[in-house]
DNA sequence: AAGCAAATGTACACCAGGTGCAGAAATCGT
DNA sequence: ACGATTTCTGCACCTGGTGTACATTTGCTT
């Protein structure tokens, strides 16, 4: 039906793969804000108009990337054995993000990956875009969960709001880990512990937190 | 001791007070992107450069006024009566904050909050802003958590995103209903009952979340 | 009351992200 | 091969925000 995507649509891509790999690298090479749009777009061989027709502002250069992962935990969701409840697949399959070291988890030691979160995290406005990113996965998984899991919209969101901000907090926490030096490896038992506890704090809820002042 | 706030720092205040006020009229009337700083500053009868030694951007002009309530969650925790859970402080809190009408609870009606709600959901960059305040609420929160309830780090983190995460959607929730033409009176009930069942959600963790699908 | 130091305000030039527009260049279907 | 359509480009322009050098105001001392 596809066999043959066109020569327009392969220059498409192209170009934009171009311009997003001498994004990256210039931003990893001198930091976020250090590069200008205009240099990026020099680096591409395009000129800043036909930039900003592929990636709506300088962010998307680089939150792009992860936009697969937006409605990651609601495909998850959708796609659970049936019986498992939404809770225990997104535990499920956060602990195997662990296991593969798969970079949003925050257990990924790779210096690409290492040098790409400081830069991240370095740069304010690309920190602020993150946390739209969160909120639009709060949506996308309060969505399927009213949908597969028969559970009233407030409900729904409620849920979501809890799980995305639970599992964001676990994956920072394992950044934060690693960016003070540790390696993956001997950071992974204490990701799974604290994921463990993460996901039982979810389920049985805030009941036990202390009482004493 | 400070009986007398000094000549300079009365001015400052008024000059605070004037810029943030023509900024807020003008948002208001045209909307955020509408108006751009150089106008608030003409209007407010300031240079531009001034206008930026007291607001350190544009988005603050509207921010400043909610900056208290970023603390708010982590004082009521701390202020709590001994004996009480951290999640009942904040119920109660919540709860007393629907009585009153706090439009931080969503559900005042009067006409000027209403407008400016819409203008901020409206403006891309407000909203952005106030995901980052909903972040510097949750770590305010997860400090106070740790301090007055002996609990670890991590759980205080875990336990800050998931209260602040539900009160923030409740909150949304009451300001939907309001934005939809309904009156704060006559959502009040609802409120309560969304309320009561978002804490005790909290309280009682996800564990009942379906499984079927 | 005078006068000086520090704080504050201003004008102006400048940078970077982003958009509108008109025309050049590439691609597509025939 | 050719016209229609997309895409790319250059350019002018707007806006948020900053650096700088100078003017003004305030506070304090004597």
């Amino acid at each position: 039906m596809d066999g043959k995507p066109g020569l327009r649509e392969r220059k498409k891509q192209r170009t934009h793969a171009a311009i997003s790999d001498a994004a990256i690298a210039l931003f990893l090479e001198r930091g976020f804000n250090q590069v200008s749009v205009a240099e990026v777009a020099e680096a591409a061989e395009v000129s800043k108009r036909t930039l900003f027709a592929y990636f709506p502002t300088k962010e998307d250069l680089v939150v792009h990337r992860l936009a697969d992962h937006e409605t990651e935990l609601a495909r998850v969701v959708r796609a659970r054995r049936p019986g498992t409840t939404p809770l225990t697949a997104v535990r499920e399959h956060f602990l195997a993000g662990l296991r593969e070291r798969d970079p949003i988890t925050g257990l990924n030691d790779h210096p690409q990956v290492l040098r790409l979160t400081r830069m991240i995290l370095d740069a304010p406005t690309l920190v602020a875009r993150m946390d739209r990113f969160k909120a639009a996965a709060e949506r996308a998984l309060a969505q399927a969960l009213q949908e597969t899991a028969d559970t009233p919209e407030l409900t729904a969101r409620l849920a979501a709001v809890q799980i995305v901000g639970v599992r964001w907090t676990l994956a920072q926490d394992n950044a934060d880990h690693l960016a003070r030096g540790e390696s993956a490896d001997s950071r992974s038992a204490g990701a799974v512990a604290d994921a463990e506890q993460g996901f039982a704090l979810l389920e049985n809820g805030l009941r036990d937190l202390g009482s004493r002042h």
